[in-house]
DNA sequence: ATATAATGATATATTTATCTATCATTTATT
DNA sequence: AATAAATGATAGATAAATATATCATTATAT
């Protein structure tokens, strides 16, 4: 049954979105320096996580969960390939710094609970792709594996490009959708 | 003057190599884990690196000076725009695990040194993009500065991708040409 | 073959990070 | 306003990583 999220699963989730972000820019960021960018104290930190290794842990699963909830938030028809990029990019780009979790996670993580996790998440997109290749709407030929990899990556760097002040973040969605539907080529010229 | 490298460059060169390919995976790994990973004893990982700053400066100066290597032996003649990037990629798929500190290290390293170095050894491939925009080769309503930023992370990706197994080094040079000039669209498949 | 240099194993010191505990203060609940 | 819960600062204990030093062994050069 659903249970309303408590004021401590809040905070929670605010402690784990902030040692997401420094991670990310800082993979060695000592528990001090979370607490810090947390703007909590050391103490809270150990009570909320009671080791560095179960919370790392955490911010895996909960750069899932979340992925997860965004996606099944939209993913319903997928006969609109364009207007189904655009929405899965609109909805994933925000959620940039929990995407490296996923782009990245796989050669490191050692956990295969969070592996699997992972996978599964990132099973509803493969199959719209494999879909959209038997009907001709994206290279054959091209595997489906690298087109997911592609796009996760971009995702991640669709981000990052926003947060260091080089893309506008309304531009991102079309700009993605648009460079791995089209890519580069300057449009209606053959790349043969 | 041009000095032939002693012995000692080239071990130095063969603990750097083996470093980044450990630092790439784990980021966190410690000098007795590198050590190991470039089957040494710690006590001549010191001798060549005496802190762990030095040796993480060196790593990216290393990454920096290979790319640039690579890419001055074929910056020569940016007339056929598949041949050139194909090169590129050729080039640069092998420096992988050394693509990440030009892809990531922006945002973590301080040493403007460094970052001066990185904004230089990108710049031949940044005038060139501008060159086939003016052309129409690539889509001129496109930042030239996202389409470097792409390119240098799928090189990347690439280089994962053909560790992990997934992608056959042969196939990856023309994958990337492909993915990032056409995208992931059907052939002859217009867009709209 | 001998001398020189480089290496690895090991020990130790120093620094840094993690973890645990305490307590006064702040914040929320009723 | 009184009570309970959560927090932050701080201190101390443990553990881990980094840095330095020594020495026997191995590799290299002459």
């Amino acid at each position: 049954m659903f249970m309303k999220p408590s004021v401590k699963d809040n905070k929670r989730k605010a402690i784990l979105d902030a040692a997401t972000e420094l991670m990310v820019l800082k993979p060695t960021a000592t528990l001090q320096e979370i607490a810090d960018h947390a703007h909590i104290g050391i103490a809270t930190l150990h009570r909320y996580f009671s080791t560095r290794e179960l919370l790392l842990d955490a911010l895996a699963l909960n750069a899932i969960g979340l992925v997860d909830e965004a996606l099944t938030g939209i993913l319903n028809d997928d006969s609109d390939m364009l207007r189904f990029l655009t929405e899965v990019f609109e909805v994933l780009i925000p959620l940039g710094s929990k995407m490296s979790f996923l782009s990245f996670a796989a050669s490191v993580e050692e956990n295969p609970d969070i592996l699997a996790e992972e996978a599964r998440v990132k099973q509803p997109l493969r199959e719209a792709v494999e879909g959209w290749q038997t009907r001709g709407l994206l290279n054959a030929a091209m595997p489906a594996h690298w087109m997911i990899t592609v796009m996760y990556n971009l995702l991640f760097v669709a981000w990052q490009e926003i947060q260091n002040g080089n893309l506008a973040k309304n531009d991102a969605p079309q700009l993605l959708v648009s460079t791995v539907i089209q890519g580069f080529g300057a449009p209606g010229r053959s790349g043969s």
